[in-house]
DNA sequence: CTGTTAGCGCATTCAT
DNA sequence: ATGAATGCGCTAACAG
């Protein structure tokens, strides 16, 4: 055992440190700078204190001088639980780190007032740029002038009149391919299970089913389009209604995986009380998901990648902190169309 | 539009709002703490200023105060892409935003030595405590007086020789019910799929697992247990190798979600090939898992919350910050043996 | 090479 | 009810 031995339950401060080496603050602040300027005699006392007293730089105190930036990186996301962000939060912290970054992380449950309150407080902690999945609502906050300058990215998502770097996903031309995966399998009574229609993916989800309806001289049947679902439950409740109908679809898009899994649970308990699979519509799903290739009927995936969402969102950050000035960036992460498979 | 309109590209100081409010800068940190002592004229004119500069307190600056709190936690968690941590964080954050906390979140990805730097870095940042899945490995940085008294709350996993709060997994409890349950249904050929062995939840789950099978007089088959798969690849590689043998098992329990699934797209494969589902082992697993049942094979699951495991840390946490010195606390969340269902 | 001075933004203490 | 002085921990800038 050879851990530090005069420890406190206080933190020990350069002045302590310095007391115990026998030195001035400053030569333990050069000495822990990289030790130019500091005879290596010196630094060897100093660094014995340090390890003695345990001693950590106070990075709270160092970032208070001037022209010192924080090594803080706001990130507001609005779902953590959704495996989706939480690899994109991953990515973002990869990245960070690799710049020497911490993350910040706030979760906004989809709530622009907690959105609002978390990138208030990111701003108090004098974070160095902000990644943010908005929320909607009232976006005052995310105004360029209140944020003093702090670099903002936002990622899956714009906010209207808010012009800043993003990172958004291929949702048109993933609903697209998708959308046409069925069409071109022969389906035509093709139903979407989606999002609210002011979330911004959702509707640019729908804008590429529609694309690809309209290439096959098709337009949406009202009564197959379900955009309310905001979780696997209520996607579920759209999916009983759909097969209920007196003629159900024979395939349905699912523009994100909680719709594509409630739509495939209602499948399942139909199965189990003793129904063919071989009526059940087909699914395709913006989001790909585990098991997919188990399912008893055919599923396509939109599939992408969220943790490189992540990561290029921090790009998009760390290239603005570093090169400063320059237009805005808008950046469309690709997706893959895929039947379901391993 | 009525937002800021002096505002600059670098933050406003409490002296800038006091000059523009024609104040001096204790009025205005008065007004900003609540206002006690301060006329309601005067509070106003500060609150003006305070908008029409766009100013934020400086978090960093009053933090340096004594006595003053960072209002900051710090969270390292092994595998943020792994939704179960995802959902952990969540709970974490929760918590900590109803105590008025922000968390400093940080990915180890199992790494010893990221997880000491990131500790270290949190130290150095003063957080108020510290929330840590640990990775194993070389454990000095965990020590209490290197800490200087930062309370820290391991979750998921104990670290031997760190004597300090942690949330735990009923690991024994529930792999002994989701075997027991395997056993009741008649199987007696069950095989285990788990985590390495250095890995402190797997051992529990063996433990576990062997104890039920102890109950009905049977011993772990060696060649029925396999314990090295960390991903969903190397599990399904394992449950391959199973299956080929002379005498495949009748079930297998899986000691978390990466190895059922591993496991169940294995027989998904061979399905695919025409083989029989009655053919197939049965499988528990530890962990839930979505669309479990619409599984080709009867699925057990052992369920539990990964988001209350992380609310739980985080009470431990708060309330030794709230209540100071007391014996280090060892809670174990429930897990619930149920066959997947909706 | 090393030490002293000074100040970052804020709020506590003490005057007024 | 308001303001002035002071210091938190650290490190440029300037002595020496």
């Amino acid at each position: 055992m050879n851990g530090p031995e005069r420890v406190s339950d206080h933190m020990p401060t350069v002045k302590e440190v310095a007391t115990l080496a026998g030195v001035s603050p400053m030569t333990v602040s050069r000495t822990l700078a990289g030790g130019n300027n500091v005879r290596p005699q010196m630094q060897k006392r100093v660094l014995d204190a340090v390890r003695e007293l345990g001693y950590y730089r106070n990075e709270t105190a160092r970032a208070l001088r001037p022209g010192q930036a924080s090594g803080l990186i706001g990130v507001a996301i609005t779902n953590l639980a959704n495996p989706y962000y939480g690899s994109f939060a991953l990515g973002v912290e990869e990245i960070a780190r690799q710049y020497g970054r911490r993350i910040l992380l706030g979760n906004t449950g989809e709530d622009a007032a907690r959105e609002r309150q978390l990138v208030s407080d990111f701003v108090g902690r004098q974070v160095e740029g902000l990644i943010l999945v908005p929320s909607g609502g009232n976006t005052d906050h995310l105004q360029p002038e209140i944020l003093h300058g702090i670099p903002l990215v936002l990622a899956s998502r714009i906010v209207p009149g808010i012009d800043t770097d993003v990172v958004l996903l291929d949702d048109i031309g993933g609903a697209y391919l998708g959308t046409k995966d069925l069409l071109e399998a022969g389906h035509r009574r093709i139903a979407f299970l989606g999002n609210a229609e002011s979330v911004f993916t959702g509707q640019r989800r729908y804008t590429g089913f529609t694309q690809a309806l309209d290439e096959f001289g098709l337009v949406p049947d009202p009564v197959l389009v379900k955009r309310d679902q905001q979780d696997i439950a209520s996607a579920r409740t759209a999916m009983k209604a759909l097969l209920d109908l007196s003629e159900p679809p024979t395939a349905v898009f699912a523009s994100n995986n909680r719709n594509a899994i409630g739509a495939l649970m209602e499948i399942g308990a139909r199965l189990r009380l003793g129904a063919d699979a071989a009526g059940f519509p087909a699914i395709a799903s913006f989001d790909d998901f585990e098991l997919a290739e188990l399912m008893p009927v055919p599923v396509t995936i939109v599939d992408h990648d969220p943790r490189e969402l992540g990561r290029e969102a921090a790009r998009l950050l760390f290239t603005r902190l570093t090169d400063g000035a320059m237009a805005s960036r808008e950046v469309e992460m690709p997706t893959r169309v895929h039947a379901a498979r391993e």
